[in-house]
DNA sequence: TTTCAATATGAGCTATTACTCATATTTTTA
DNA sequence: TAAAAATATGAGTAATAGCTCATATTGAAA
């Protein structure tokens, strides 16, 4: 059965070993959800996949969902600071590269493994919420937020919303680009920038 | 456990009673999935809640997911119908008009029962591909299209990944939005009409 | 080297859940 | 009214999954 406890590594690996047997368990998790989905998703499955045993699993994590809590954790992780390097990397350029590298990175995140990012983001939704991990989106939202006021974006709508909006526009054609087997990314991209660049009303090139 | 292969009613109703029954299965399948999410989502619990035996419920669906499927085609039949009722509404009426109709219904669609809406969407990937399905959301792109067709929409892409881009821009929006508990549908339709005006390329007026 | 903490193991317990089936009741048909 | 078909019942079964715990092994500290 699934806890709606806030679920919490049960102890912090210190040596070496356990610290690789925390990361192949959170891996193979990954993987079993890709593959298999929620289906085959069982803590013996994964704990097999890790090539690790049942109990070792359960040393590092209280129950079933702080595994997940702690994949979907990494996932939002990942973004956050692909989101960052990207920003960094732009810095002080045209805006249009500012807000195209962003998109290249939201939208490799959902494309690089699309059937786990999908999973991810049905199991966010059933975790309790967790506050560090609002922290990252919100810190992304705001990253964006803030490249939309530095560059005089003029909306009728808060600039709150309209950094969500973009995240979810971009976040729906990902999905649906996938459900209909689409394979040229960079045709997805092409069309996810004309979406980004026409709501925000800028001016393509 | 979860079948893999497709799921078909074992029987179909013939008397009135049966109907009820088989209808009342539906909606608490419906209410329970919306209410508790899988995790209370069991046989058992969707019988209990429609006020039938487990037995009757194993009359007319040959498994679990076969319910599941009929939930998600009755829903998809749902979308169906509203939105060609919408077309057939506003049939002949300016551009901006049919296509905030149809805005109207998709957005409704998603926010009536926003739990359900998304639960839905999982369901719909992890159960075999039901060919009835897909006609019936091929169906709907399908006329978006056409509605894009016969307006003479011109953009550098091809109006059938146009029309899933719609969709898609849709659903993420709403999506994101119930996500951060926004409350007001009427600032978020205005918004969603907005992105799909200027995707579009059609002036807002 | 000895001691102790950290880590790893996996058989097995408990609870749950999808599903069956023998039986009972209701409705239709003849 | 009698027979047959349709529908309803729910205790029970088999399988499975989450999780525990007594024990073993490995590494660090003294």
């Amino acid at each position: 059965m699934t806890q709606t406890t806030i679920p919490r590594p049960r102890k912090s690996p210190v040596q070496a070993r356990s610290a690789a047997t925390v990361d192949a368990i959170l891996e193979a998790a990954a993987r079993i959800l890709e593959s298999e989905g929620f289906d085959g998703y069982t803590t013996n499955a994964i704990a097999k996949r890790a090539g690790v045993s049942i109990g070792s699993l359960y040393q590092y994590f209280p129950n079933k969902d702080a595994v997940t809590a702690a994949l979907v954790m990494a996932d939002a992780m990942q973004l956050h600071d692909n989101v960052y390097a990207a920003a960094e990397a732009t810095a002080g350029q045209d805006f249009r590269v500012q807000l195209n590298a962003l998109i290249d990175v939201v939208v490799a995140h959902q494309l690089d493994r699309p059937a786990l990012a999908r999973l991810i983001d049905v199991e966010e939704h059933r975790l309790a919420a967790d506050p560090e991990l609002e922290a990252k989106h919100d810190s992304v939202l705001a990253l964006i937020r803030e490249l939309l006021v530095a560059n005089r974006i003029d909306l009728p709508f808060d600039l709150d919303v309209v950094a969500k909006d973009l995240f979810g526009m971009v976040h729906g054609m990902c999905d649906f680009a996938g459900d209909y087997g689409e394979t040229d990314p960079d045709q997805l991209k092409a069309r996810i920038r004309h979406a980004v660049l026409s709501y925000l009303g800028v001016p393509a090139s």
